[in-house]
DNA sequence: TATATTTATTGGTCTGACCAATAAATATTT
DNA sequence: AAATATTTATTGGTCAGACCAATAAATATA
């Protein structure tokens, strides 16, 4: 019975941090109370305490800064991409794997998206359609591929999916070079693209599947 | 130029360390010098040992056993569950979620399965699908559930499905309890995992897909 | 009022100490 | 000789206190 997770010190400071966000006694952009003043509180050495930061730092849980203090991150949706990230590189996997893994977010995301979308968020997405014109250099028209796709998964609702979909996002991103990609945005893919869009604000959720898995295959 | 990632030292272990795997200098389930030997060979103070460690340690790269030793994990594939699961309950997820994310893991990782699958790995579904019969009590048939949809998600051969299946699968177990569970393995469910598993071993991806969605259904 | 400087606070790192769990070595018992 | 109990060395876990380095707030200066 002493494999008890809470045994070892830094796991019980772990545990409580993550317990005062989840209760929203912390919330998201918070600063922390100082190490030392950590110490204090919870009757504990510095060294343990900054065990378990560092931990909580990795997972993108909190972002330390130099000089001014330990701060409940902004962006929740990069939690986990360091250890996702690590973990495929330690198992030596290919990169056509990510990109399986996108496709797959990106076509259950866009069914979700068609059923849960709001109001609000269809206003969003009509927006984000109408902008789409606007776009012309390649680099910025793959940003706005991102950006649809990542608004998309956002109107799933499913937050393990945007959590998992951002991270396998943020991988695609640090393992290729968006610029050499061969995948031009010709007027087949921007079509694609309007017809998605479409289809979610007209909460269609089989033609969203649809044209998302014709979307897909033109990554292939 | 000072967000540098190696700017400080305890970055610089963890890559080390990282490094030292990928290149195969370190095994899985090897041990690493001890702390202090550590603290001698980066030349820097044990507590940025201790800082690198217990990172990786919570990601579920190694593992500490007290006066013992801090080893290489050996189930690799465990890896980001606590991150994925800190991370869902950080954002007060819904555990329809896990369970949506569960049903298109399975779905993709058996297309995936019926068009990689090796020959061998053929025997071994047989295998395990003959002795499908002989098994009876509830609990037993969910173990048997989720050793068969496990070793389809290895089939894939994808690493990153694997493991982010590994880890939604994980949180299944930790968030709802199997006993519990309404879902009944009954003559109808027994038959799609045969013709699932029929389909893999036929290498074929569409009568996959078709029985995979059937058989998510079951669950919703 | 705007800018430069100082100061206090805070994170980053180091040293060295002691406790606690474990495994290996040793002594004891059977 | 083999099994068991005990000791010992090694190793991780925690603590205390010190100093460095970056930052922000307070203060002084232009």
């Amino acid at each position: 019975m002493n494999e008890n997770k809470h045994s070892k010190v830094y796991r019980k400071i772990i545990t409580d941090i993550q317990n005062q966000i989840v209760s929203g006694q912390l919330q998201l952009g918070d600063k922390l109370p100082a190490e030392r003043t950590l110490v204090s509180n919870y009757n504990v050495s510095r060294s343990s305490v900054r065990e378990a930061l560092r931990t909580l730092e990795i997972i993108g849980i909190i972002e330390s800064r130099h000089g001014d203090g330990n701060y409940i991150a902004n962006n929740i949706s990069d939690f986990c991409f360091e250890p996702i990230s690590l973990s495929f590189q330690l198992q030596n996997g290919k990169i056509e794997d990510i990109f399986e893994l996108r496709n797959m977010f990106e076509i259950r995301s866009s069914i979700l998206a068609a059923k849960n979308i709001t109001d609000m968020e269809k206003q969003e997405l009509k927006k984000l359609l109408t902008n789409f014109d606007n776009v012309s250099s390649a680099e910025s028209v793959a940003e706005y591929d991102k950006k649809i796709h990542k608004s998309i998964a956002k109107y799933s609702k499913n937050i393990l999916l945007i959590t998992l979909y951002s991270a396998v996002e943020k991988l695609v991103e640090f393992t290729i070079n968006y610029r050499s990609s061969t995948v031009s945005m010709d007027n087949s893919l921007i079509e694609i693209h309007k017809n998605l869009c479409r289809a979610i604000i007209n909460r269609d959720p089989h033609a969203a599947k649809r044209y998302a898995e014709e979307h897909a295959t033109m990554f292939n």
